[in-house]
RNA sequence: GGCCCCGUCGUCUAGCGGCCUAGGACGCCGCCCUCUCAAGGCGGUAGCGCGGGUUCGAAUCCCGUCGGGGCUACCA
């Protein structure tokens, strides 16, 4: 290819050498197996749950290990990036506690000595390592246009061999210099493409830390390692990035997704070109959904429960989602309790090499154990933080009525051996807790009300009984003595003592004691499913209990 | 098409040649408790994709096949 001159002339003067970033991005100084990881996400505007699954992995690695936990933005692709994406990374990262080591801090400023850590201000680091390539004639200027590369790839298809920008195909890889020349005297746009050793191997292995030894054919497609010339910043492809920046940013360990293995070919060249100690690698098994023929890699455009915002706007606990993900990483994570999992070190060797499919019930039930756990003090604060955000009015009411609030949460929680697990996720709160609340609650219009009526229960006996309990109610602190009065007033009004009886004689009786005890539901809840009845009637207060017994008499 | 990864109950998995008439968890079904629901207790349902080998013996090793997934971009 072109000579040196020719080469340095499409580089800025002052570029440095390979050297320079050397001397600029020292090795590490950490203790003996201390990992360095990163996770690179593309500022597209979407977090994936998959990036929050491999940025725990990464993170908790690198912590185990005394290493550190990079977050390099990998926004080669400009075309891609959405603004406000990285206040996305940030708020999921607080959310999921998986704030990096290293990388760009909320401001945009960098919190590391290896930065930038977003690609696009690595310009120059990539360009050095572009020109040294060219220099030593590793890599090559290509100025085939999109149609010729078209037209290869469809020649390669119709008599069926393997596709790529290799061989006789590789229009530019050993072109005349002068035309060269020519082409950039006319202004041409040009990628810088790698140019594959031809005295490689056929089939190269390679050891992944989760698979253990891998085998493939060596790649043989010269890949465009820098992006076309007409753009500024000019940008490499991600492979080259992959590259360059973990070995300045002196990684040890790349953690991945799986769709990256039949790249290993490509990298493992590269590093060696480049005269770079390659990387281990890990390469993570993808999070799938169930479809009706099978199952397929959670799809951001088809998936809601693919982006991490549907959890947060749900209100799922981080706590319960991380425990969940690192369940699917390594299997008996999921048999061991919340705490001992979050504690217990993520191991690479045992990582599933199936992809598992996201189970949203599974989530839930972990959810509402782990819910069921906290005081109400914690369910409190994070109920309200989340409405902070999401339900203006709810958070408005918890506010307003802490006291209530805290009383409510307490029923079947505190002091109970089995606490109620009706809260799995934080937008759970209205549906099972919101009657609590006045403000919330809207008071049956009579015994004719949608939410009684289903009861069959005639609604003069309905009136009556309703009635009679406001006329007497005793507010009793013991739960016993409280039930009885609604046992013995049922019986008044003729509800038969046992479902069945009733169910032996149905003509004789109005409804049996559960008829009765649904009632008295029904208008302090609005709903016939509700904790216990008695404590409700503590935590709402005698006033409230006889304006709602009042409201279903009518 | 080519290359690569993967394949145990519906789901997540344990299993690394005999301990497996395959274990656990979630779900589902039934029963118990009970003023409802949830929880809880007890019981149950259900699986080694298929076909060949190797071996005294295979879920476990080998080959093939089928199925799923990924890559094959100046997307990551």
């Amino acid at each position: 290819m072109s000579d040196r001159a020719a080469i340095d002339a499409l580089f800025p003067a002052d570029l440095p050498d390979p050297e320079h970033w050397e001397r600029r991005y020292p090795a590490r100084e950490l203790p003996e197996g201390a990992k360095v990881t990163r996770f690179g996400p593309s500022p597209t505007g979407f977090v994936h749950i998959g990036g929050v699954y491999v940025s725990t992995i990464d993170k908790d690695i690198s912590a185990r290990s005394g290493g550190v936990y990079i977050v390099r933005v990998e926004d080669t692709d400009q075309s891609r990036e959405v603004e406000g994406a990285l206040a996305q990374f940030t708020r999921a990262f607080d959310y999921f506690d998986l704030r990096p080591d290293e990388g760009d801090d909320a401001a945009g400023g960098d919190t590391g000595a290896y930065g930038p850590y977003h690609q696009s201000a690595r310009e120059s680091i990539y360009l050095t390592y572009v020109r040294e390539l060219l220099r030593e004639g590793k890599a090559y200027l290509c100025f085939a246009t999109k149609d010729e590369l078209a037209d290869i790839s469809a020649k390669q298809q119709a008599t069926k061999l393997p596709t790529g920008y290799y061989g006789r195909w590789a229009l530019w890889r050993d072109a005349d210099p002068a035309a060269v020349a020519a082409k950039l005297a006319e202004g041409v746009p040009y990628v810088v493409r790698f140019r594959v050793p031809d005295d490689g191997p056929s089939r190269v292995r390679f050891t992944d830390e989760i698979r253990g030894e891998l085998e493939a054919e060596a790649n043989r497609n010269d890949a465009v390692i820098l992006k076309s010339s007409d753009t500024s910043p000019r940008l490499p492809t991600y492979h080259f990035a992959h590259a360059v920046d973990d070995h300045l940013m002196r990684v040890n360990q790349v953690i991945r997704g799986e769709e990256w293995i039949s790249s290993v070919p490509l990298h493992l060249q590269l590093f060696a070109a480049l005269g770079f100690e390659p990387v281990p690698y890990a390469h993570i098994a993808p999070l799938m959904k169930q479809i009706p023929g099978g199952k397929r890699k959670l799809s951001k455009r088809k998936d809601p429960e693919a982006g991490v915002d549907f959890y947060i706007e749900a209100g799922y606990p981080a706590a319960a989602i991380l425990y969940y993900l690192r369940g699917l990483a390594n299997g008996r994570l999921a048999e061991v309790p919340l705490a001992e999992a979050l504690a217990t070190p993520i191991s690479l060797a045992q990582c599933g090499v199936a992809g598992p499919l996201v189970d949203l019930v599974k989530l839930e039930d972990i959810s509402a154990d782990h819910v069921s756990t906290l005081t109400s003090d914690q369910v409190y604060d994070a109920v309200r933080a989340w409405a902070e955000q999401y339900d203006k009015e709810l958070s408005t009411v918890l506010d307003a009525e802490r006291d209530l609030a805290l009383r409510a949460i307490a029923v079947e929680r505190e002091g109970v051996e089995n606490p109620r697990k009706d809260l799995r996720k934080w937008s759970d709160f209205r549906a099972a807790y919101g009657f609590f609340f006045p403000a919330l609650f809207t008071p049956l219009a009579g015994p004719t009300d949608d939410r009684v009526t289903p009861l069959g229960v005639a609604t003069d006996v309905v009136t009556a009984f309703a009635t009679d309990l406001a006329d007497g109610y005793t507010h009793a602190a013991e739960q016993p003595d409280w039930f009885n009065q609604v046992r013995e007033l049922a019986t008044k009004h003729g509800f038969a003592p046992s479902p069945k009886d009733f169910k032996k004689n149905p003509e004789a009786f109005p409804g049996s004691i559960r008829e009765a005890s649904q009632l008295v539901r029904v208008a302090l809840t609005g709903s016939t499913r509700s904790p216990d009845l008695h404590a409700i009637s503590q935590a709402l207060g005698a006033d409230e209990v006889l304006r709602r017994l009042r409201a279903l008499a009518g």
